[in-house]
DNA sequence: TCAATAAGATTGTAAGACATTCTTGCGTTA
DNA sequence: TAACGCAAGAATGTCTTACAATCTTATTGA
């Protein structure tokens, strides 16, 4: 038997769905930061009762995606830029780790997947949508996380990421921002498909440091 | 009015109060890997209702600190050795990171408190309290983390702490093992206290990989 | 205008109920 | 005898209702 495939059937519950729902709602900005999360309206938006949608809540309070304080409920908090700092700061530590540790293990089927990703962030780019923009982005990520061989580096980041999605939209509404993250994934994607760790890493951290560097500027003009 | 200070005061919630109550008996080992977590025992236990201790499993899911399969209920997950390399992997890029920033920016005041810190694991190491070894351990670390001027470092490293705790546990009780950490931690302290962010980050690597080898040793004499 | 108070809204927590699903032990059958 | 299937019991998933504690807001009075 391998053990490390996992056979079994999870059913969707209620309550996981509702977390899906609520997470993809927080991370799309649906709920921007500093709104508050009502229950009783949650409620009857998601058409589930109010234990199950505290439940969820309190998984995504622990994903630190929403904030609970207590006699006053959920909201989604909002990010100071040194705290978004810090957040990509280690998002940098790991993902140059992550890119690096890819290109040297990656197989020639998921980089046929990196490629189409690539493909679909650059229809993106050209047809200006950010929303596109931003989900097509994190696929790339995605799979070269998921093909870094360590699943709890994955799992890190992929919490990090979530918490500053919403300077990745702003950001990448900046003019010309998403020709430069095109460019700069490009480099990244060459360098793991010629299986060069070193090229990986840097290329890595320079779009890293672009996109931090655009994300404040973003941050800027809005304060 | 300083931004940076929030004297907001939280009250103690019943499902906080549990939440803490479950991490600290998962994490010292009270429920051990691969047992169950059965919600009507837990309210008995707990004197809890069922909503507010199903809230707070969630919670700890979210950690990763238990898992829920549908329909059958939490349990404590065995981290396979596979698991637990990606966990130690992942905890050395930030703790080597950590450990020289801390270098670099503690407080005289709280190198004292690293002093301490240590002095105590060394008397735990004397006493032979296995429990008392990791608690202090943990502290010595956990005084680092604060002072390596990165909140989301710190706190997704207690994250992955608390997910290898038990092999923390075991390890500490390998002959000769705590001595040897002690040696270790000195080092570290001793690079700290000296501001010697480079040496600090091969104390700690070094630490790291020894741990490593124990807890690989304490694995392998139990299977 | 400001402060105190009261009404309304919201959250925290509990209890009860029921359908669904899992576990387990027993009996049946090949 | 062993394997299979079934039934009873246990546990979970979910919802409803309820109420106290707390927060927010509007009103009132100084």
């Amino acid at each position: 038997m391998n053990p490390g495939l996992d056979l079994r059937i999870t059913p969707r519950t209620v309550q996981q769905q509702t977390i899906e729902k609520l997470r993809l709602a927080i991370i799309a900005g649906v709920f921007p930061p500093g709104s508050r999360l009502v229950e009783s309206q949650l409620c009857a938006q998601l058409g589930v009762s109010r234990p199950s949608l505290r439940e969820a809540l309190r998984s995504l309070q622990a994903e630190r995606l929403i904030e609970i304080i207590p006699n006053r409920g959920p909201f989604v908090p909002k990010l100071s830029w040194e705290e978004a700092t810090e957040i990509y700061d280690v998002r940098e530590l790991l993902e140059v780790v992550a890119v690096g540790r890819c290109a040297t293990r990656i197989t020639p089927e998921q980089v046929k997947e990196l490629e189409r990703a690539l493909k679909a962030f650059e229809r993106a780019q050209k047809s200006r949508d950010s929303l596109e923009l931003v989900t097509t982005a994190a696929e790339f990520y995605a799979i070269i996380l998921a093909n870094c061989g360590n699943a709890i580096l994955e799992e890190v980041h992929r919490g990090l990421v979530a918490r500053i999605s919403f300077f990745r939209g702003r950001s990448m509404s900046l003019e010309g921002r998403a020709e430069d993250s095109l460019r700069e994934m490009r480099d990244i994607y060459d360098a793991i498909a010629a299986g060069d760790e070193e090229r990986a890493r840097k290329a890595a951290q320079r779009h890293l440091d672009q996109a931090k560097a655009a994300a404040k500027h973003a941050m800027e003009d809005e304060a």
